[in-house]
DNA sequence: TTATATACATACATGAATGTTTGTTATGTG
DNA sequence: CACATAACAAACATTCATGTATGTATATAA
């Protein structure tokens, strides 16, 4: 029962992928065997390394899935930013928030990038991922100079530092949510959080 | 050339924890073999074996001699908050960034903790710095309501979330610097870092 | 002074994951 | 209707880390 029709091999492929996902978050990336992925897929170690070349290679796989849609939509709310930058700021970090709160996928790989892997020499995708960061993290500069310049910031603010603390904080939320989720609901506290941040924590005298 | 004098002892095991430490940071935990921290320290695994059960207990140790004192000092912060709770906040927050910042055996271990290891079963420890984490959010929540007591928050605020946002910011910039420590000099923006959450980021009307 | 436990080093056995090779089968193609 | 190849499965050999067992020297207690 081998050489499936036309379509089928891109099947067991995602299939791969959707194994891979539930495998490593549930025993975390360097625990799980390639054999655990095969059998979570209902398949052997020959499907896997006929279509990936190793585990590294499956995992990077397994994260464009979901990084790579995740990177284009956050350029185009940049690129439609218009005339209000702080509003296309708001809505890039809610859709950060309400994405990983409310899919599972992007759950599941935040989750396994967070907290089920290790970031080392062999998983040489994480530079490429972090080039790819940083160029993000330019965009947002932008529009945080744009929100400069119409005065809703000071003048004198450091771009630079507001981009870090921006990256952080969702960064950090999804990093402590993702330890327990049910410690609140975060899809509905999503703008809430935002806010907060954006806002203002404290009343100014 | 073996049974050293009396001190001795606790020398190598402290020399294991620092081999321990250079060694997780630079391979990963799990890439990492007993015998990669032995010669690290200039020992076998012999020596390991010795002080320590396996390798998840060397590693528990390694996080005690950082995170327990850590958090003794925090206790002391909360416990003589006084009449000033959100001056106790800032110095408590603060405290976390300098020390990770410019004490160098904070920035390994935190280091590991987020990039270097994987937070998973064998790794039983995990679940007991989780327990110790809630009662320090719970803390941390208490302080925030003497704040909101004194007038300086919003009497609506809801506490809790409030201290996710206070934790995850932290966790979150200590998570994006530690990728890139040169990215900004955390130790000398740390108070501005802060003082950006802590007063808002946006100008009120 | 001798005995014993300490503080390791060394040697060994085991298991397990990996990469590769070979085998199998159905599926399009000519 | 061969037949070459895609899409896997199954078997194999190798490496490698772990845990344990044993060896050993010395400090300390008696």
């Amino acid at each position: 029962m081998v050489r499936k029709a036309k379509g089928e091999s891109e099947a067991t492929y995602c299939a791969l992928l959707d194994a891979a996902e539930r495998t490593f978050a549930d025993k975390g990336v360097s625990h799980t065997t390639l054999n655990d992925v095969a059998c979570a897929a209902g398949l052997t170690r020959g499907a896997i390394y006929w279509h990936f070349k190793d585990k590294s290679a499956l995992l990077e796989a397994m994260c464009d899935r979901v990084f790579l849609p995740m990177q284009t939509l956050h350029n185009e709310i940049t690129a439609t930013a218009g005339n209000d930058p702080l509003a296309a700021l708001r809505q890039m970090m809610m859709h950060m928030l309400e994405q990983v709160s409310r899919n599972e996928r992007q759950r599941k790989v935040f989750d396994i990038m967070f907290h089920h892997c290790e970031k080392d020499d062999d998983m040489a995708f994480f530079t490429n991922e972090k080039s790819k960061r940083s160029e993000c993290m330019s965009k947002i500069q932008l529009l945080v100079g744009e929100v400069v310049t119409q005065g809703k910031l000071p003048a004198a603010t450091d771009t630079a530092l507001v981009v870090q603390a921006i990256n952080g904080y969702l960064i950090g939320l999804l990093y402590e949510w993702l330890i327990d989720t049910n410690a609140y609901d975060l899809g509905k506290h999503a703008g809430a959080m935002i806010d907060l941040f954006l806002a203002g924590l404290v009343i100014k005298p």
